[in-house]
RNA sequence: GCGGGGGUGGCCGAGUGGUCAAAGGCGACAGGCUCAGAACCUGUUGGCUUAGUGCCUUCGUGGGUUCAAAUCCCACCCCCCGCACCA
């Protein structure tokens, strides 16, 4: 019984002691394929697999196809979450050491090492080699690298890239609002908050600034709003009596605000903030504040629903809009404190209707208060829908009131913000961020939201960079076109990029070198750094300047000068001048979809920049996320699967074939059947078996059902050919696996031996065809019956007999016919007689297949040929028109052997003219009349 | 909300106007092979009906276009993904 996993050593081992996959300029014609180098803060997993072996099999097929084929590989470590996976590590935290031990096999003597960042990338780097290494991956390791300035090369080239895109005009500074943690000073990402925070964004608000006085001198209540244009229909202001508020100075204003964190966020959007007073809020409730639009007063009255961290701690109340408000105001009618209750019953007398709604009286929020039955403040829950659901109807759906004078009459979302715009322009408001729900940090603070005031920008609304990247695209090869349009709205809709971070692995800019470029935008055009990356080594990086670059990517200067200059051989730079003009533009760049709305547009963008148009990238391949049996891949539901353990498990090829049967390329989700693995190894193993015991074999004569089979195969060739180029590899699978398996026992089936010449056409074939998916197999299938598996190419086939293909689907359909008849007549029957419809027939069959070709109507069809019978029965069926051949009585004859095979039976075949059978006359053409004798 | 993808038989999944009751795989059932099992092979796998090649129902729901709709158009319902500083 043969081993899979010493096959593929064997395999693996023969190229690269040939070394098969490095290669380098040459006449040949090129192809170059990339897949985006993975970030090695862990294993590779199931999903870069079915990725990145997308890649590789295309890399094999175009082998194949006699290209001169580049197909390379990085690693990344940019960014901040091995940063802040080992700063987990170093604060003990367990998850991440049992993730390490547990999914990771790292053990556990080791697991200290990890607390350094750069070890993550000292051990994962080399582990995802090995699993791209044991999958036997035709990688040409010499171009290997990784990203970051620990490795000087890759960080000179990113400096150059970063010189270019500034002297383009392309890179901005300006304001920008993160979340951050005050006290670690730090931007706040995913990878820095507990699981249950991910993905929560900042909200942006305004503050709209009411005055009163406390104490005789003008304070400022700044209430926090989403919806400054409910600013008319203001009946008070709520504070929320049980915390403490105090006076601060901001900027040149006195400011009322709850002590709490509010502070440091205000503190942190451009405000000087001095806390100078504790407030006495008793004096506070029940004063007057002024509408500083419609200068009405209107009192301050106290309410438990108000969070005093969010926003300004301070809000202002809309009772008719505002199911919180109303019912604030509700529960205040019910106070035991006499003067609330005079106050809030005045401020309901008060209410104001803002909008027009269809569905709603002038009071929505009374509305849906009454309708949802919410009986207190305390009910949060209810409150909350009640209060998205009004937002949304009147954001969408409702119309402004007259009061809104110039903004009257109009739907909200369309005149938001330029209304809250004007309120900003009289300096009655300003904008404010605040987060939807404050939070800690992994560090164990409160995060706000900060704005940086001079983060570094890719301006990629910049319009002639959008109208360059636009145009990238469209010479842009799709894989499938359907997601071109994902890109043409990605790019669209691209606006500023803060692309510099602090304390994270990468580049530093480098004109300011305390931001780090960070990991999205050091990763846009090193695919042609993989042209070079072999032989830049060979320089010392400090040598590595502008100057250089410009010579190798755009060919300025002359490397005559330059290697005078900085003392580089001008060999190696004129090699890499070769290589890179020899190798770009990149081919094809296969990859996930998640990607399209970031790395793969800002790979557009940059090569748009940066490149003149030739050497703009060609292609991209698309496919969906993996399913693991149906099942989304996650770390917690435990179908997180290494490579290098499904290997393990699997073997290779087996590996290689369920992730080519995932799925074809596309926005839907992959999905890899792992239960099928062992129904897999049968399939190779059985494959391997019959192609050593069968080659060779086999009758010399060669009959009609050969020359059949032969066809059969070339059409399945040319299709499969089509697949691969579309990226169809589950299609692939189907056809060059599954269908030309049937097809081959049916082949069987009818000669009992096949024709030597044939059987070894089929053996080679399928071999081949399968060879880009599972190579290790098939190479070894191909040595052993005598083929030098390091020298193949993909079958030619120069012409399909479509004649014969069609005599076979015609014999399926007469087949099919009799078995319907079978069904109902029952399995004792001793002979079948075939009685085929006369010429005659068939001439008016194929006049009519003329007609309906050429888009004549049926109807009409019908009733020029209402006399005649014949006609009307071959209109009305018009399947048969499908299978019509020229001489139904010889092909039947030729495969009467088969027939009386298939039905186990003697097989009589007759002309209509010459049978005596009644049922002859019923005959038509590809539908002939079936005698079954018992 | 915006943008994108999708809803097909027990499951997965092809399929963009007539070759579609719908490929292929998986599963199930029956038969062959076998001591037996696995694998493999053959057949069946929506319902009804029949000395005949037919009828009915079915591709998210409801309408429409057409001689003809899973496929085209309209409306609706449901699911998934993205909406950024994060790889």
């Amino acid at each position: 019984m043969i081993n899979l996993k010493n096959i593929e050593e064997k395999w693996q081992r023969i190229w690269e002691e040939n070394k098969v996959f490095e290669t380098n300029a040459s006449n040949k014609p090129k192809f170059f394929v990339t897949f985006p180098y993975p970030y090695v803060n862990g294993l590779l997993h199931l999903g870069h697999l079915t990725t990145s072996s997308r890649v590789e099999f295309i890399a094999r097929f175009k082998r194949l196809l006699g290209y001169n084929v580049l197909f390379a590989q990085g690693f990344h470590a940019t960014g901040s979450p091995i940063i802040a996976a080992a700063y987990r590590l170093r604060e003990g935290e367990e998850k991440i050491k049992k993730e390490l031990i547990e999914l990771m096999h790292v053990n556990e003597k080791e697991i200290e090492k990890f607390k350094d960042p750069t070890y993550w990338i000292e051990y994962f780097v080399p582990k995802a080699k090995e699993a791209f290494k044991k999958l036997g991956y035709s990688i040409d390791w010499r171009r290997e690298f990784f990203t970051t300035s620990l490795n000087n090369h890759y960080s000179k080239f990113i400096e150059w890239q970063y010189f270019k895109l500034r002297e383009k005009g392309f890179i901005k500074r300006g304001k920008h609002p993160v979340i951050w943690d005050p006290k670690v000073k730090k931007v706040i990402g995913d990878h820095d908050r507990p699981d249950d925070f991910v993905g929560i964004d900042y909200i942006e608000g305004y503050i709209i600034k009411f005055k009163f006085y406390y104490k005789d001198k003008e304070i400022i209540l700044p209430c926090f709003t989403l919806r400054p244009e409910t600013i008319y229909g203001v009946t008070n202001i709520w504070i929320n009596p049980n915390y403490e508020y105090i006076i601060a100075k901001v900027n040149e204003e006195f400011w009322l605000l709850p002590n709490s964190i509010v502070i440091e966020e205000i503190k942190n959007q451009e405000k000087n903030v001095e806390v100078l007073e504790k407030v006495d809020i008793e004096n506070v409730i029940l004063n007057f504040a002024e509408n500083p639009l419609t200068k009405e007063k209107v009192p301050i009255l106290p309410a438990n629903f108000v969070d005093i961290e969010i926003g300004t701690g301070i809000v202002m109340s809309v009772p008719a809009h505002a199911p919180y408000d109303y019912i604030g105001l509700i529960d205040l009618t019910k106070s035991e404190n006499k003067k609330y209750k005079e106050v809030a019953e005045k401020c309901l007398k008060n209410m104001k209707s803002l909008f027009k709604l269809e569905g709603f009286s002038d009071f929505p929020a009374k509305d849906i208060v009454e309708k949802m039955k919410i009986s207190s403040q305390n009910e949060k829950e209810k409150l909350e829908k009640a209060t998205e659901e009004i937002y949304s109807k009147e954001f969408y759906n409702a119309f402004t009131k007259e009061i809104f004078g110039e903004f009257s009459n109009r739907k909200i979302y369309e005149i938001k913000n330029e209304f809250a715009e004007k309120l900003i322009s009289l300096t009655i408001a300003e904008k404010h961020y605040t987060l939807p729900i404050r939070f800690e940090s992994r560090y164990k603070n409160k995060v706000i939201v900060k704005i940086l005031s001079d983060q570094w920008f890719l301006d990629y609304s910049n319009e002639e960079w959008k109208k360059l990247a636009l145009e990238c695209l469209s010479q842009m090869k799709i894989i499938p076109e359907i997601a071109r349009r994902n890109f043409e709205n990605s790019i669209k809709i691209l606006r500023e990029w803060a692309f510099t971070h602090k304390e994270s692995l990468g580049t530093p800019l480098p004109w300011d070198k305390e931001w780090i470029i960070e990991s999205l935008s050091d990763s846009t055009i090193y695919m042609a750094y993989y042209t070079i990356a072999h032989l830049i080594k060979n320089i010392d990086a400090e040598k590595l300047n502008e100057e250089v670059f410009d010579f190798i990517f755009l060919g300025r200067g002359n490397s005559k000068e330059i290697s005078k200059k900085y003392g580089i051989d001008e060999k190696i730079l004129e090699e890499m001048r070769k290589e890179f003009v020899y190798w770009y533009p990149m081919d094809l760049r296969i990859s996930g979809k998640d990607l399209i709305p970031n790395h793969l547009s800002f790979m557009i963008f940059h090569h748009a920049a940066i490149f003149p148009k030739e050497y703009w990238p060609k292609g991209v391949g698309i496919n969906g996320f993996l399913l693991i049996n149906g099942e989304k891949m996650s770390k917690s539901k435990g179908n997180f699967i290494p490579i290098l353990d499904a290997i393990e498990k699997y073997s290779a090829d087996i590996l290689r074939f369920l992730s080519a049967y995932a799925g074809n390329s596309g926005l839907e989700d992959l999905n890899i059947e792992l239960n099928l693995a062992e129904k897999i190894e049968g399939y190779l193993k059985e494959w391997y078996n019959f192609c050593i015991e069968n080659y060779n074999k086999g009758r010399e004569e060669k009959e009609i059902i050969d020359f059949w089979f032969e066809n059969v195969i070339k059409k399945i060739v040319k299709e499969v050919e089509n697949e691969y180029e579309n990226l169809n590899f589950k299609n692939i699978i189907q056809k060059a696996w599954f269908e030309l398996e049937n097809k081959f026992n049916k082949y069987l089936y009818s000669v009992n031996i096949p024709n030597r010449e044939v059987l070894n056409y089929y053996i080679e074939v399928r071999n081949i065809i399968l060879y880009p998916i599972i190579p290790h197999i098939t190479s070894e299938i191909l040595e052993k019956i005598g083929k030098d598996p390091l020298n193949i190419s993909w079958p030619k086939v120069e012409k399909i007999d479509e004649g014969i293909l069609k005599s076979e689907e015609y014999i399926e359909f007469v087949i099919s016919d009799i078995r319907e008849i079978l069904k109902i007549k029952g399995t004792n029957y001793k002979e079948i007689k075939i009685i085929v419809a006369n010429r005659e027939k068939l001439e008016i069959a194929k006049k009519i297949k003329e007609e309906i070709d050429s888009g004549k109507n049926l109807n009409e069809l019908i009733k020029k040929y209402s006399d005649n019978d014949v006609a009307k029965r071959i209109i009305k069926k018009p399947k048969i028109l499908n299978y019509l051949v020229e001489e139904e009585f010889e092909i039947l004859s030729q495969y009467k052997e088969f027939l009386e095979k298939v039905f186990k039976c003697k097989i009589t075949i007759e002309k209509e003219e010459e049978s005596n059978e009644i049922k002859a006359k019923d005959s038509l053409p590809a539908k002939p009349s079936i005698v079954i004798i018992f």
